[in-house]
DNA sequence: GAGCTGGTTTGATATATGTCAAAATACGCG
DNA sequence: CGCGTATTTTGACATATATCAAACCAGCTC
């Protein structure tokens, strides 16, 4: 049963986010290429970087408008998904970073017999795609949760530049570092920690995150299912629906289906150090 | 009764080790240190890294032999370390990344209620360290299993010299991405295997480990306890040693408490796919 | 609005793993 | 070698989470 919905073809990441891709055309893209001049254009094209309002997120800051502009030179690749794109598979060859600019996203790895392990969920402003620098193959799955837009950075540019901008190499090598310092987290998470820890820290994690891109860390929308989210925190979805009910009688928080208010912040934090 | 052993001194790990460090300078280091001549001991200690047999698993093989003496002069910081012995703590301001000559060593993450969970068990040829890299300050511990030695690479000049050399440079993201890929591996395993399956996928890959370093993957002394593994594996210390009783019984491994030996892979490969 | 469909909640029960305890075995030291 | 300590094994029992099932609910199409 599970099988079934798992590359159902074998597009590559381009062609898997072809459809949207050419949607997009329609719009922004083609204004852009019609109505205007050439030089213009490619002014608008690079302007890219350093106008977007998430590079403290995916990129270093501390560039001067120069090496800016080389960036940008790599940001061309601008993509809309909507929900249920791959935007890479398992097994896909690799070509690219993805910077996403606006949506989400979650990452899985799949076990030969069809069982899933949600490894992460993604938001505005982070890079995915690291896990296929190693072998050159993705690793992993990362499937659009809701529509938006990403850069693909390709990585042998990245690479290419990151010897000249010390900054950006830095900052490579950073991010890189904190995604094993995320994983880590969340190793220490499935191995010790009870089903309502779970829950309690990835709801605060979450709010942390949408507090940093200045939404409101207390009330939001969940993008994932309850079965995303057990796959995520290695519960069936069951116990994850049973904790969010129990936190809402403990008046921790406020549930109604996905849309979430978190009432006690000082609780939630409480239930991750003594499991009362 | 955990806390106790934890942080009892803010030793940095250059400190931490300096114990072994100074009886390591009382052999090796100080024969040649005083009898040779300058000029000679500055040739041995550079041919260090291109003499090394493990250089395949934690550098670069594509370099040519002038680039390889580059790297070599970052390697002088050889250092001894034994049993217990602290690498880094958690916390613990960040300076180098650390190739493991030999020995092996287990990292741990620590969460403030005293809980601890084993993120990974390293040996031979393998670089640890690389948490430290996004904030500068070391996110886990890293503890000896046996007496041993380390290269300690300075992380700033190893930072430098990737950016003349491509293929140096290239070798950094590339186990940075393989410690990723790892990650998700063991993500996978605490949030979807049962606790025989987590049991045969650490024996599964620790033969494998073995065999890539030249030793028999059936046969192996296992350098960590019960209680380590469990913590590893996310299971108590009980539930490990009865997996081991468990598969002993069915005739797939033979267990002399820590001496393993694998008799029938196919089985414990096959406890992956289908939980029996 | 009726009827589907897929996701969510809740309940009753099963089971894998944890907990507690004791015996067995290995290990270090005088 | 024998003693004391730490680790491992094994057993009996407890419990958190999984499983199975049904009811409920939201969103969508017709």
């Amino acid at each position: 049963m599970i099988y079934v919905k798992i590359r159902v073809s074998k597009f590559s990441a381009l062609e898997t986010i072809g459809k949207t891709r050419s949607s997009f055309a329609n719009s922004h893209m083609a204004k852009l290429l019609k109505v205007q001049q050439p030089v213009t254009l490619i002014a608008q094209l690079r302007s890219h970087c350093s106008t977007c309002n998430l590079r403290e997120l995916c990129m270093p800051v501390d560039l001067s408008s120069e090496d800016m502009q080389r960036i940008n030179a790599l940001t061309q690749l601008k993509r809309g998904y909507s929900r249920g794109d791959y935007l890479y598979r398992s097994g896909d060859a690799f070509h690219s970073l993805y910077a996403i600019r606006s949506g989400s996203f979650k990452t899985q790895v799949l076990h030969e017999d069809g069982r899933e392990q949600v490894t992460g969920f993604q938001m505005t402003g982070e890079i995915i795609g690291m896990d296929a620098i190693s072998t050159d193959v993705h690793a992993c799955d990362a499937i659009a949760m809701e529509s938006g837009e990403v850069c693909a950075l390709p990585f042998n540019q990245l690479e290419a530049m990151s010897r000249e901008l010390p900054s950006l190499q830095r900052h490579l090598y950073k991010i890189m570092s904190r995604e094993i310092v995320r994983d880590q987290g969340i190793m220490l998470l499935l191995g010790s920690m009870r089903a309502e820890e779970r829950l309690a820290a990835f709801l605060l994690n979450f709010s942390q995150r949408l507090a940093a891109r200045g939404f409101s860390p207390t009330q939001f929308q969940l993008r994932m299912s309850r079965q995303e989210i057990g796959s995520y925190l290695g519960l069936k979805l069951e116990t994850v629906s049973r904790a969010f009910s129990h936190f809402q009688n403990e008046g921790i928080i406020s549930v109604k289906v996905r849309s979430i208010e978190l009432l006690d912040l000082a609780k939630l934090q409480a239930g991750l150090k003594c499991q009362n």
